[in-house]
DNA sequence: GACCTGATTGACAGCGCTGGCAATTCTACT
DNA sequence: AGTAGAATTGCCAGCGCTGTCAATCAGGTC
C-alpha cells in the first residue's frame, strides 16, 4: 500500500510552462509542434521552461485537438524473432518522430477480420499501420484501412498494390547468387525445398534459384522440389523425400534457415557427412542458422532496416494526408549473402 | 493518389449516438463503461444505436476526460521470441478489457534510463508497466515507475521487491526434476553451464541442478560448472572446457537451450556419439530446441500464459489506484518437463 | 394523496491541447 | 517620420468524452 504522503508528481501543463516562459499556451505549442514562426529568443525561453519543469506534453489531448493520434499500427499474425527485431526497427524510428508503436496480433484466419481491423482503427485512430506477411496480402485489411483512409505499407507482399506502398527485399537475386555460390562449387544436382504457397518470398526465392540454374544450363528435376511451408516439421518430410530419390542430389536449397535446419537433421539420420557429402543452403539468417553444426550459409534480412523503412513511409506520408506522393514507394533493402560450413564442394562423382 | 469523392467515412460520434438513441451523451457514456444504473431497456436501445452506427468511442478523448490512458506498457531489452510470445499474450488479456499494448524497448545499459522512462510515461500516461527482465531488476525503472505512481509488473526479477508484485516460474524445481530425469538415467558426473550472472533463472536452475545432484548424493565438480551467459557463442566456449577435460562427464545440463545447442555442436565437433556418449538438456523449449539432432529435453516455459497473466496483474489492480491490493501478488506459473531424444543412459563406465 | 428513498437520467463544465484568425510587433522602405 | 507587409504572438472555441451533481422518475409508506 502507498503511503497517503507518497510523492506522485502530477505532470506540467501546457500553461504551465506557458506562464514560466511569460507567453500564451499556444506558443508553447508551437515550440512543441516545432512549427516556424516563433522567434529563436522566445523559443529558448519556452525551452528552458519545459526543461525545469520536466513537462511532457499529453497525447491524448494533443490527439484529441489535433485530430491525430501519434499512433501508428502493427498488425502481425505470427510472433517470432522476424516479428520483434522488425518491431523493434519501426519503434526506434517512430522515437525519432515522437510516434508511438501499437503492435497488434490479428489472426489471418479469423472470418470476423474486417471487424477486428475496423475496431482497431476505430478506437486507436491509428495514423498508419504497417502490414507484415501474410496480412499484408489479404484483401479484408487492405480494404478496411482503405475505406478508412488510413495509410498502410505492406511487408513484402506476394501481389503489389498499385495504391499501397510496399517494403521488399530483392530475395530473387540473392537466391541467384546463392545458388551460383553452389553451381561454383560444382555442384549439378540441387534440390529446392519451397515455402508456403501464396508468400511472395517463396515464389521470388524459387525464382532466382531457377534463374542461376538456367544461366548456368543445369535443368532443375522436379522431383528435388519440395514444398516444406516454411517449418521445420514440413522441412523434414521435405528432406526425406529428397534424399531417398535414388540419386540424391548433391546440395540442399532450402527456402528458410528453419527447412535448412530440418534437412541437416535428416541428412545426420542418414549419416551423410556434412558439409561434404550434401551442401545444404538456408535463408533468413535466423538464430537456428548459426546454432546448428555445420553453420548454415544463408542470406541474411536486414530485418530491423525494414521496419525502421516501413515506419518512415508512415511519417514521410504524413502531409499529404490523404493519398500517396507519385511514385508509390518501393524500396527495396539489400540482403547479404552470409556463407558458412554448410556448403563444400561437390563430391566428385556428381560433377 | 486517392481520388477526392473517396469513400472516407468519418466515425460517429458518441452524440450521434446519444441522438439516435434518444438519450444522453452521459447515458451512452455509462452504457460504454459499463457502469450500473442504466435501466436493462435503455441500455439495449443504446446498444443498437451503437451497432447502427459503427460507433467506436475515440480513447483519445476518452483518455482525457477520465484522466487515464488505456494504455499499459511492455519495457522489453532484447528482442526475440521470448518477447514476441510474451506481448502476445499481455495484448490478448489487454483486448478482453478494452486496453492497449505499447511496446517499448529499452537499452539496459543506457546510463539515461532514468529519462527515457519518465518521457514514456510523461507523454503516455501509462496504467501499467510490465518490466522484462533485465529491467525488472533495474532500480533506475523501479524507482522512476514508483514516483510517478504507476503500477509495475516484474517478470522473473532476480531480487523481489516487497512493494511490487512479480510473475515467476518456479524454475528450481524444474531444474531439479530434469535433473533428477539425468541421475535416473545413471549419470553421475554431470557438467553445468551457468547463465548470465544477475540473472534470477540463472541462480535458480542452479540451485534446482544443485538440489537434485545433493540429494542424490552426488557431488558437482566445480571444474564442470561454467558461465556461458545464456549466449550460442559463450556455450561453445563453455562446453569446450567441459568436454576437455581429463574425466569428461557423461551429462551437461545447459541454462538454455541457446547454450545446449552449442554443446550439441561441439560433442560434434569432436565426433561424440549423441545422445550415448554425452546428454544434453536444455531449458525454455526455445525453438531451436526441435530443430537439431537430437532434439533437446527441456524446460517448457509458459511464456505467453506469463504475458496474460502481467497484463492481468495490471488491470485487476485498476480498482485500487494507487498501491497494491494485500497481499502483493507473486503468481508462479508452471512449468513443464519436455524430454527428448537428446538424453540416453549414461554410459556403463560411468555408473 | 402527500411524501420519502433509491434508481435513472441529464446538464454542464472542463480535461490539455491545437486550429483559425485577429492583434501586435518588427522591418524595410518611401 | 510614416506605412505597407511580414513576422510573431495571443485569443477563443472546441476536439469527444467523463466527473459532479442536480433533476427526474418509480415504487412503497403512512
Amino acid at each position: 500500500m502507498r503511503s497517503p504522503s507518497a510523492p506522485v508528481r502530477e505532470s506540467a501543463t501546457i500553461e504551465m510552462v506557458a506562464d514560466r516562459a511569460g507567453v500564451s499556451p499556444k506558443t508553447v505549442s508551437r515550440v512543441i509542434n516545432n512549427e516556424h514562426g516563433v522567434r529563436a529568443e522566445t523559443r529558448a525561453r519556452v525551452m528552458a521552461a519545459i526543461e525545469q519543469l520536466d513537462y511532457h506534453p499529453n497525447l491524448a489531448a494533443r490527439g484529441l485537438a489535433g485530430a491525430r493520434s501519434f499512433l501508428i499500427g502493427l498488425f502481425y499474425d505470427k510472433p517470432g524473432d522476424y516479428l520483434s527485431e522488425f518491431q523493434t526497427g519501426a519503434v526506434q524510428r517512430c522515437r525519432e518522430s515522437n510516434l508511438h508503436l501499437m503492435v497488434e496480433p490479428l489472426e489471418a484466419g479469423n472470418p470476423d477480420l474486417g471487424r477486428a481491423v475496423s475496431t482497431l482503427i476505430g478506437q486507436l485512430r491509428l495514423e498508419g499501420v504497417i502490414l507484415l506477411p501474410p496480412l499484408s496480402d489479404l484483401p479484408i485489411v487492405h480494404t478496411t484501412l482503405a475505406t478508412a483512409g488510413i495509410p498502410a505499407v505492406h511487408i513484402a507482399p506476394m501481389h503489389q498494390r498499385p495504391d499501397a506502398p510496399s517494403v521488399d527485399t530483392d530475395d530473387r537475386t540473392a537466391a541467384r547468387l546463392l545458388t551460383v555460390e553452389l553451381i561454383r562449387r560444382g555442384h549439378r544436382r540441387i534440390a529446392f525445398m519451397l515455402g508456403r504457397a501464396g508468400h511472395r518470398a517463396t515464389e521470388q526465392r524459387y525464382l532466382g534459384f531457377a534463374d542461376a540454374m538456367q544461366a548456368s544450363g543445369l535443368s532443375i528435376d522436379t522431383q528435388l522440389v519440395q514444398t516444406g511451408n516454411f517449418e521445420f516439421a514440413d522441412g523434414l518430410e521435405c528432406a526425406r523425400r529428397i534424399l531417398l530419390r535414388p540419386q540424391r542430389p548433391s546440395a540442399i536449397f532450402a527456402s528458410n534457415d528453419d527447412m535448412a535446419a530440418a534437412a541437416v537433421c535428416v541428412a545426420r539420420q542418414m549419416d551423410l557427412a556434412l558439409p561434404d557429402a550434401l551442401s545444404i543452403v538456408g535463408f533468413d539468417d535466423a538464430p537456428v542458422a548459426t546454432m546448428i553444426w555445420p553453420q548454415l550459409s544463408t542470406v541474411r534480412q536486414p530485418v530491423r532496416a525494414m521496419g525502421r523503412l516501413a515506419a518512415d513511409l508512415i511519417i514521410q506520408h504524413k502531409p499529404h494526408r490523404r493519398g500517396w506522393p507519385q511514385p508509390m514507394p518501393r524500396p527495396h533493402l539489400d540482403l547479404e549473402l552470409i556463407l558458412r560450413g554448410s556448403i563444400a564442394s561437390a563430391p566428385p562423382h556428381d560433377a
